[in-house]
DNA sequence: GTTCTATACTAAAACGTTTTACCGTTCTCA
DNA sequence: TGAGAACGGTAAAACGTTTTAGTATAGAAC
């Protein structure tokens, strides 16, 4: 049987004082609550020695906080959220928070039961790449006053802070080198969820089309179901290349739809070259890798995560409501 | 000010009942503990339109247990340990399990101050892939009987369950490979820690060699200082590569060695082909997709998963202590 | 020699649960 | 008819902290 650990009430025994005297000392209160120094150095003695580490549940629930964060992303396995979560753990950690991570595979109740399960822990702050569906659940939040920072993806007309990238002009600026490198065909992969970042990529995409008085064709748009396999992906993106042999340009609006686009290609035998180009969201290994090398929308993890902690603990540290923030950065077009 | 949650005092107060009668209800032990069918029926009732969500924090304080597994890998971003990761949180989620992580960045003292973290706040089975240092630790927590499982990286002569795969074979198997596409100057790239994991798959690369009549040459084996930039590795490899023009066939010992590794080639313009070969641990989509497509050893992320889930939890309902379980699984050579 | 202030510390409530031990009734049946 | 069992609940302690509102003593000030 696991032997039990010391609580401060055993310190204070040890040491002949009272609990109340320990905890001071424990907190740093030591001097500000007029103990001895003599007793103070004592104490914080026996407390290294023994190794006594103060019981996080229990400070918790008298408290109401509990230093830890929860991140709700779609999939933590996605270079991207895995990259961001990261890097937030880092930076969270150096200030005494941890964090707890949920994956909500975009299925809507799951948002629902992980932000209830997270308010059951007393998480302190909430950070959140929601999921459809999610909207209701973080008006909830918003109303219970508690820190939220949504990233990747917005949610509209929603007043919350949000750190994400400019969608719009990222896809505008994509399809704009496709015209620059004199594209006539130039097809959009993306996903067929309701989010504002997804459909920013879309629009950016039909207005730089209208811009350069090129021909919007609903055919060379697909929206791929979300969760659908990877062969199921592949197939359907090999099915969409042979059926418009025209296409000579595609951007794909996620990063996996872009690796299954590839490996749609590589299945066909059908190059990436001077006269079929690609660009991807979300830089990454594979896409450098490639031969040839794939250009791509590159999001700034640190920037995008920096700013994500810079909210949060701004309004853990905030005494009153803070007016929302909405963060946009720029994504970068890597041309290779 | 966010409003308070309800508890469990109030359900109490609005049903006019004891809260002992709520929280049996509340556990399903309504019937069993004699509370009549009317006033369960009523009491669940007023929980479902209210919304109560018992307090977990409290739960743990009195129950000692928390329903959370705290995971401890290396680098969460690493694809490896992604994937391990949400296929974890998955399985562990279905049985009423949360996940809380972090990365130790391999940094010794920060094994331990997580696993403190971690008993402070009371999480009731760890799943850790050691960094070098951790064994102390370890111990420890076996000493006070906690539910560990440990994964990846083994430590020798520790009696404590684990879940990896045959790397000695694994190396083997590959390096045979590389003999039998008759290559004759056969280069390991390594990362410069000691744990078991790392080991055997350097022993396997020297038994390998041994067993096919092959010199054993110090020069054509580079262990990479754990942490080094990106860059670094890739100088470092065209160093390599220069400096040993003999060389016909590599095999990296993690997976980020093996993308730094196929960079430093590109940068070289040196092809993998019919005279170079290359074989990589962890498979991915990087593989996949370079051209020529790569070996790897695929470690099965699924399985892995899958066993150490299991472990854990015949440790969480376990009455008394079990013999610990060393699972080795086998990695699959994917031949390309 | 009283009052005031500073010093050095502590008792006890509170956080929201679970669980043990108990208390009244009403039935059952010898 | 009276003893035990079954029924339907409840009071209160405990988990390990933090924090408020003290207490007791010593010295300072007048």
């Amino acid at each position: 049987m696991s032997t039990k650990a010391l609580s401060i009430k055993d310190i204070a025994k040890k040491a002949n004082v009272s609990i109340t005297t320990v905890s001071f000392i424990i907190n740093g209160k030591g001097v500000e609550k007029n103990i001895s120094t003599a007793v103070i150095e004592r104490i914080e003695k026996i407390i290294q020695e023994d190794g006594y580490k103060p019981n996080q549940v229990a400070r918790s629930l008298r408290m109401g906080t509990s230093k830890i964060i929860g991140l709700i992303v779609e999939d933590i396995s996605n270079p991207f959220f895995a990259g961001i979560a990261r890097l937030i753990e880092d930076k969270a950690y150096k200030k005494g928070y941890k964090i707890i991570y949920s994956s909500t595979e975009n299925q809507p109740g799951k948002t629902k039961e992980l932000i209830d399960l997270f308010k059951s822990r007393q998480v302190d702050a909430y950070i959140i790449a929601p999921a459809e569906g999610a909207r209701i659940e973080i008006e909830k939040l918003l109303l219970e006053n508690k820190p939220v920072v949504l990233f990747d993806r917005y949610l509209p007309d929603l007043n919350v802070n949000y750190v994400g990238i400019d969608n719009f002009n990222a896809s505008y600026n994509a399809v704009k080198q496709f015209v620059k490198d004199k594209r006539k065909n130039i097809a959009l992969v993306t996903v067929d969820i309701d989010v504002e970042q997804i459909n920013h990529r879309l629009d950016g995409y039909k207005q730089a089309l209208i811009d350069h008085q090129m021909p919007f064709s609903a055919g060379l748009v697909i929206k791929m179901p979300f969760g659908q396999t990877k062969e199921e992906t592949i197939d359907r993106l090999v099915q969409l290349f042979k059926s418009h042999p025209e296409i000579d340009a595609v951007l794909f609006a996620t990063n996996y739809l872009a690796i299954g686009g590839l490996m749609a290609l590589k299945q066909m035998n059908k190059m990436v070259n001077e006269r079929f180009s690609v660009i991807a969201y979300d830089d990454g290994d594979v896409f450098k890798l490639h031969t040839p090398q794939i250009s791509a929308v590159e999001q700034p993890l640190d920037e995008i995560s920096d700013n994500i902690i810079n909210l949060i603990f701004q309004q853990i540290s905030a005494k009153e409501q803070l007016a929302p923030q909405q963060i946009i950065l720029s994504g970068r077009l890597i041309i290779r």
